[in-house]
DNA sequence: TTATATTGAATGAATATTCAATAAATATTT
DNA sequence: AAATATTTATTGAATATTCATTCAATATAA
C-alpha cells in the first residue's frame, strides 16, 4: 500500500498546485507558496516533484483531463434520447460549467507555453483533437447530421467555439456577455442546422 | 530636447524587453535581463520604469499597437481600387505576416493576464473592439459588403480568425499546418461571399 | 546652476533546490 | 507473532541565486 500515500500525495499537490494559480497566477505560484497553501514543507514538494518543471507538467495534464469533461452529459443524453439535441449540444459547448471544470488565466498561461516547449504543445494538440474527434462521434450518432462531413463540421463548431470564449473573456459587463454569447450560439447553430450541400456531404 | 533623450531611452527599452520575453518567455524576462540585453544598469531601467509593473503596462501597449497594423495594405488597395478585393482580406487576415507584426508566446502571456488585471483586459478589449471596428468600415466601403450587416459579419470573421490562430498555433507539420489554414480561410471566405438573406440584412 | 541621465554597489525578500535527521510504514527474518 | 531491517514519508534548516527595488555618487545636458 507504499503506492497509495504517493499517489494521494501528489494529486494533492497538484491540485493545489492549480487552486494556488488560479488565486495568484502561474508565474507566482512559487513552491514555497504551495507548501503553505497545503500546510507542507517545500522540501516535501520537492521529494514528489524533483522539480518544477515536472510540477508544471502534471498541472497541464491535471488541467487538459477537466477539460474533456464537457461532454459527459450530452453522451448521457444521446446514450438515452437515441438522438441528438442540437441545442443541448450547444448550451452545453457555452455552457458556463465549463469555465467551472477549468480556470481559463490558468488555462492560458499554460497554453502561452506552447509557444517554447513543445512537449505542452503537443499535450495541447492532442486535448484538441480529442474534443474535436469525441464531438465528431456524437455528430454522427444523430441521423440528420450524419449524413454531413462531420469532421469537418466538428472543426467549424470548435472554431467558433474556442474563438468565442477567447473574446468572452475580456468582457465584464453581464448583460453585453449574454449578448454575445448569444450571437456565438447562434453562429454554432446555423453551422448545425445548415443543410446538406455540396462541399458539406461526406 | 531632455524629452527626446527619455522618449528613446523608453521604446528602446521596450523592445528591449519584448525582444527578450521573445526568447526566453515573459516570465523569464527580468529586469536584471533586460539590462545585460541592452547593455544597460538595472537601475536606469527603474529610473524610466519606476516599477515592473508599468513596464508589462508600456509592453502590452507596445504589442496592441503593433497588431493594429493588419489593415494598412486592405486600406491602401481599397484606397486605389475603390473595391474591396475580399480574398486579399482574407489573404492578409491569415497572413503570417502578422506574426512577424508581434510574437504569439509574448501576446498570449499577456492575454493571460486580463484574468487577474481588469486594466490589462480593458487595454485587450479595446484593442479587439478597435480591430472589428476597422473591419467593418472597410466592408462598408464596398458595394457588395455595404448591404450587410457588417458590424455582425466583421464579429463572425474575428470569431473564426481568433479561433483560427489560437489552433493553428499547436500544428508543428507544415503540410498540416496549410491545410488547416485554407480550411479557415474557406470557413471565412464562405462568410464573406454569403447572399444576403433576412437575418444578415442591416 | 539646475535638472536629468547614468552608473555601480547594496538591499532584503523570494526563488528552486539540497541535505541531514527523524518518523512512519512495509518487508524480512527470527 | 515478535523483532529486526529496509524502504518511504516527513520535517526543518540551509544553500546559492535571482528577484525588484533603493541609494548615493557622478556625468551630461539645459
Amino acid at each position: 500500500m507504499k503506492r497509495k500515500i504517493r499517489q494521494e500525495r501528489e494529486s494533492e499537490i497538484i491540485e493545489g498546485f492549480y487552486q494556488l494559480a488560479k488565486e495568484v497566477g502561474l508565474e507566482n505560484a512559487s513552491i514555497a507558496k504551495i507548501g503553505k497553501h497545503l500546510d507542507m514543507p517545500p522540501s516535501l514538494i520537492m521529494h514528489y516533484f524533483p522539480s518544477k518543471d515536472l510540477l508544471i507538467q502534471d498541472l497541464i495534464r491535471y488541467i487538459l483531463e477537466n477539460y474533456q469533461l464537457i461532454y459527459e452529459p450530452i453522451i448521457e443524453h444521446i446514450n438515452v434520447a437515441g438522438v441528438l439535441d442540437v441545442h443541448a449540444l450547444v448550451e452545453r459547448l457555452f455552457s458556463r460549467e465549463w469555465n467551472l471544470l477549468f480556470d481559463d488565466g490558468v488555462f492560458y498561461s499554460c497554453y502561452a507555453m506552447i509557444f517554447r516547449d513543445s512537449s505542452v504543445r503537443g499535450a495541447y494538440k492532442e486535448l484538441h483533437l480529442a474534443l474535436r474527434k469525441t464531438l465528431e462521434d456524437i455528430l454522427n450518432q444523430d441521423v440528420d447530421q450524419a449524413q454531413k462531413n462531420t469532421r469537418q463540421l466538428a472543426e467549424q463548431i470548435f472554431v467558433v467555439v474556442e474563438g468565442a470564449y477567447y473574446y468572452l473573456a475580456m468582457i465584464d459587463d453581464e448583460r453585453e456577455y449574454q449578448e454575445k454569447l448569444n450571437f456565438f450560439k447562434k453562429q454554432v447553430l446555423d453551422l448545425l442546422e445548415s443543410e446538406v450541400d455540396a462541399d458539406m456531404r461526406k
